[in-house]
Formats: structure tokens, C-alpha cells, sequence
DNA sequence: ATGTTGCTCGTTATCACGAA
DNA sequence: TTCGTGATAACGAGCAACAT
């Protein structure tokens, strides 16, 4: 079973690898990851290796995760000592720490806005991001991200703010050449020199046409690396909106506000949903004329005046039903039009009254339907996505925070200030969360016998372990609210 | 219109827990 | 056992509001 051990040229340091052929495998998983994580690594001489290649892998490995976890265990005190950077901060892989070291400066803290109720449980070690980690490309609507908007629609509602107007503003046809011009210039590019390459064919061969040959097709590669790498860009659909918002507030003033919301079509096109309160009393069927003239414009980049005009589009129409599309486009130059402007016509908005006073419209949104995926998924191609949402003149309610030290607070003390209040919260949850209602009762228990929220742990050497860190949280205004009563 | 500032949001890492 | 989900912190990028 060892000989791809042995067979390691000697000298050379190989990493440990749990899931190397012929290796016993170690307890956990988070001892494997406790091995690779900290590139555990044993030169091929060590006589631990003998130890190790000793085991019959039947019986595996008594003896051999003993004496891992052991090894472990020193590495992740390290790393905790390590990490001992300041309070405050958690998540750190307590539960291999000594006892005393991870509960000195163990933590409570109760939280709410107007809409949220947290309780957090926490000392003081931390974790950091591993220096020289820069951040990713944005790839998607994170779960964090999704659970920050309905946070933030909770708080609405607790201060009964809705929703009165839903403005969805989406991209023509050619989508591509509206959100990047340098795209559509490339694909035009592309297209003449494919159409050269071609041609080239019918040219009758003699010296130098082979050159010829090669210089063409290198001429529609080029062309075509440049198209791949000229996406569509993000940062000007974020242009748009800011321009839109700019028309908007010169047309209707600037008494109201909105959270705006990004999402993508099946064919990649960008999507703007916008969410306003506060905008008073308006006359729907002029909104929606002008939300349609103002986006097609910003989309275009032009005055459309002779594109609206109702003279030119019965006249294309009269092409169109004639010649077809592609005739009618021709046609569109002799009335001095241009074809890409006269697609942006294309580009659609939708105004909507909502009547219902909750935000379950952009919670549905948010949470994404059954093959909705692609809508909060970014494009291939697609460059600088940005945020997927914010919001416009609209001051956050702020969070309350109530810490307590639970290594000198009594316990008569937390219960009062803790557990009551959270207890009260739970009982103003409806029938259906009866579920969560039991889970967070016993969190709450234990809590208070023990000071921790994770369950108790005894592991295969029968040492007992307990995570201090925890989390419960609450929705909705009228739990803060009992949570404040209780207080 | 442009620059500056400060707040907010997305990514990174990790861990706990429950279900498959 | 493995996988998916939902938590945490810091940090830097992205945005909104303000100042000129």
C-alpha cells in the first residue's frame, strides 16, 4: 500500500495528501483539512512514515488518527495564538482550542433594527483573510447579498414604507451594441474580414496568394480574439440608470425614493427593476410615455424626435409589410434614419402601480423561482457587473446593540437581558415557524445551562468539546418589538 | 460637470449543522 | 460520509451624497 511513498525520491518533501492512494484515512474531514491546510508535510525519510505505512489499513488507524488528531490539535492552537489579533472577532477553529483561551471574553450581543432581531454569541478570536487574497470576479446574487435585501425590506416595512411604483427598464434587441459600442464596432470588424477571407477564395491562385490567404485568416482570428474579449460592460447599464435617475429628477422632482435592483434575461441582456415609495399621486398612462421616450433616448444616446415621428414609423412599417425587416432597414437610411438608433426604439420599460402594501414583489425576485437562475447569474462575457442592487435617499434605520460579558455577568443577569427578551420575540412568530420556534427554544436552553449554543460534541477520543459561537435570528417588527417589551 | 468623501455591498476565508 | 445552506469577520470595490 506504501510504495508511492516509498517511492518518492528522497530528498524531496511531498505534501500530505489525505486522499493519496494507500493512505489511511484520517478521522475527519477536518483533520484532512487541518493536514493540507497547513501543507503538512513530512520528508520521505521521516520514521513516522514507518509508523504510519505500519497500520493494516483494515483496522486503520486507532492508533494512526490518534496520533493526527494529536498533531492536529498543536496545529490549530498555533493557529488560534496566531490570530490573536484583537475583540471582537470570531469564527476562528475554536473547538480544538484550549478551554480556557476560547471562552475568555466570550460574548453577547442582542441586535435589532426595526425589522431584525439578532442574538449573537461570540469571543474574541478571529480568523483572517489570508493576506495577498484580493477579490474575485463577481459571478452571482451571493446568498448574503439576497439576505441583505430582505433585511433591508423588513426595515421598510417596519416603518411602513411600500412600494407604490414598479419601474422595469430592459435593453432592445441588439443589446450588445447599446451597452457597448466598442462590441458592435468589433462584430462589424469581424464581419468584413470574414466576408474579405471569403472572398479570397474565388481570387485565382498564383504567386502570392498563399500570403494573401494567411494574412486574411489572421486578420478574422484577430478579429474574432477581439470579440471574445470585448463583452459587453456593466459599468455603462450603471450609466444609464444614473442618467435616468437624473431625468426623472428633473421631471418629477426629488421627494422620492427607490431601491434598484439588477438581473439578467435568458439572453444575457441586463434588466433594471426599480422599486419607488414616496412619489406621490401620478398619473400612470403620462408615466409610462415618458419612462418609455426617456429610456429609448438614454439607450440610443440621441434625440429621437425624427424617429418618433409618427410619418417615418408608418412608413417603415409599410416597408417592412412590403420587403420584410432587412428591406425595411435599407430603407432606413434614404429617410436619413440610422438602423442601430431606430432598434433602440425596441428597448422596453414597464411602470406598474402596487397596490398591495408589502414588499413581496422584490422578496419573490430576490429569492429566484424554480429555472430562475440565470437571473441572478452574470453572463459570460459580460464585464464589470458591479452591485446587483442599492438604494436612493434612503437613511438605514441603524442597529441597537446590547453587549454582555458573560464571563462577569451572572446568570441571573443574561437570562433577563438575554433570553427573555429573545423568548419574547419567538412567541409573536406565526403557527408555521412552529419548527424553528422548538430549535430556537432548545438553543436557548442550552444556552443558558452550558453559555454556548452549539450542541455538545464528544469525539472519538471522548473528549468533550462545546462551540461558543452562535447565532438566532428573528424577522419582523412586531418580534423586535416584544423584544423591546421584555427588555 | 467634476472631484472628494464616506458608507455600503460583494468576496474571501472558515465553521456548524442537518439532510441525503 | 458527503453535500448544501447559512452563519462570521475583514477588506476593497462600488456606489451615493456632498462640495466645489
Amino acid at each position: 500500500m506504501n510504495t508511492n511513498i516509498n517511492s518518492v525520491k528522497s530528498g524531496s518533501i511531498r505534501p500530505f495528501d489525505p486522499h493519496m492512494a494507500g493512505y489511511p484515512r484520517p478521522v475527519t474531514d477536518r483533520l484532512a483539512y487541518a493536514l493540507r491546510h497547513f501543507e503538512y508535510t513530512l520528508p520521505p525519510t521521516d520514521p513516522r512514515w514507518r509508523f504510519l505505512d505500519e497500520q493494516p489499513l483494515a483496522s486503520s488507524s486507532v492508533r494512526t488518527a490518534r496520533y493526527l488528531t494529536k498533531r492536529a490539535k498543536d496545529l490549530w492552537q498555533k493557529r488560534i495564538e496566531a490570530s490573536w489579533r484583537g475583540p471582537g472577532l470570531s469564527n476562528a477553529p475554536y473547538l480544538d482550542a484550549a478551554t480556557s483561551t476560547q471562552l475568555l471574553g466570550l460574548k453577547a450581543r442582542l441586535m435589532f433594527n426595526p425589522g431584525t432581531l439578532k442574538l449573537r454569541v461570540g469571543g474574541m478570536l478571529q480568523s483572517t483573510v489570508a493576506p495577498g487574497v484580493s477579490r474575485g470576479q463577481i459571478r452571482w446574487l451571493s446568498n448574503k447579498s439576497r439576505s441583505r435585501i430582505l433585511e433591508l425590506t423588513r426595515e421598510l416595512e417596519a416603518a411602513e414604507i411600500y412600494p407604490q411604483l414598479m419601474i422595469s427598464l430592459t435593453y432592445p434587441r441588439d443589446w450588445e451594441a447599446a451597452i457597448s459600442p466598442e462590441h458592435a464596432q468589433a462584430v462589424w470588424e469581424f464581419r468584413r474580414a470574414w466576408g474579405r477571407l471569403n472572398a479570397w477564395r474565388y481570387v485565382p491562385r498564383g504567386p502570392g496568394w498563399g500570403e494573401g490567404w494567411q494574412q486574411r485568416r489572421a486578420e478574422v482570428r484577430a478579429g474574432l480574439h477581439r470579440l471574445r474579449e470585448l463583452g459587453p460592460d456593466g459599468k455603462r447599464v450603471k450609466a444609464h440608470l444614473e442618467a435616468f435617475r437624473k431625468r426623472f429628477e428633473r421631471r418629477y422632482g426629488t421627494a422620492w425614493s427607490l431601491i434598484w435592483k439588477l438581473e439578467f434575461q435568458r439572453r444575457g441582456a441586463p434588466h433594471i427593476h426599480l422599486y419607488l415609495w414616496n412619489c406621490g399621486e401620478l398619473d400612470l398612462a403620462e408615466l409610462r410615455t415618458w419612462v418609455s421616450q426617456a429610456w429609448v433616448e438614454i439607450v440610443a444616446g440621441c434625440e429621437l424626435n425624427a424617429y418618433l415621428d409618427p410619418q417615418n414609423r408608418s412608413l417603415y412599417d409599410l416597408y417592412r409589410e412590403s420587403g420584410g425587416r432587412e428591406f425595411a432597414e435599407a430603407m432606413l437610411g434614404g429617410m436619413g434614419l440610422e438602423v442601430g438608433i431606430w432598434n433602440h426604439l425596441r428597448a422596453g420599460t414597464k411602470v406598474e402601480a402596487i397596490r398591495e402594501r408589502h414588499w413581496g414583489y422584490l422578496a419573490k425576485e430576490v429569492q429566484g423561482g424554480m429555472g430562475k437562475a440565470y437571473q441572478h447569474e452574470v453572463p459570460r462575457r459580460y464585464r464589470n457587473v458591479g452591485r446587483w442592487w442599492g438604494y436612493w435617499r434612503y437613511r438605514r434605520a441603524g442597529w441597537t446593540e446590547l453587549v454582555f460579558d458573560l464571563a462577569s455577568a451572572s446568570m441571573r443577569e443574561v437570562k433577563e437581558a438575554i433570553v427573555k427578551p429573545v423568548e419574547a420575540a419567538l412567541k409573536t412568530l406565526p403557527r408555521a415557524c412552529r419548527d424553528f420556534r422548538e430549535r430556537a427554544k432548545a438553543m436557548l436552553t442550552r444556552f443558558l445551562k452550558t453559555g454556548s449554543f452549539s450542541a455538545q460534541k464528544i469525539d472519538r477520543d471522548g473528549v468533550v468539546t462545546e462551540g461558543p459561537y452562535g447565532y438566532l435570528t428573528v424577522w419582523g417588527h412586531s418580534a423586535v418589538q416584544a423584544a423591546i417589551g421584555a427588555l
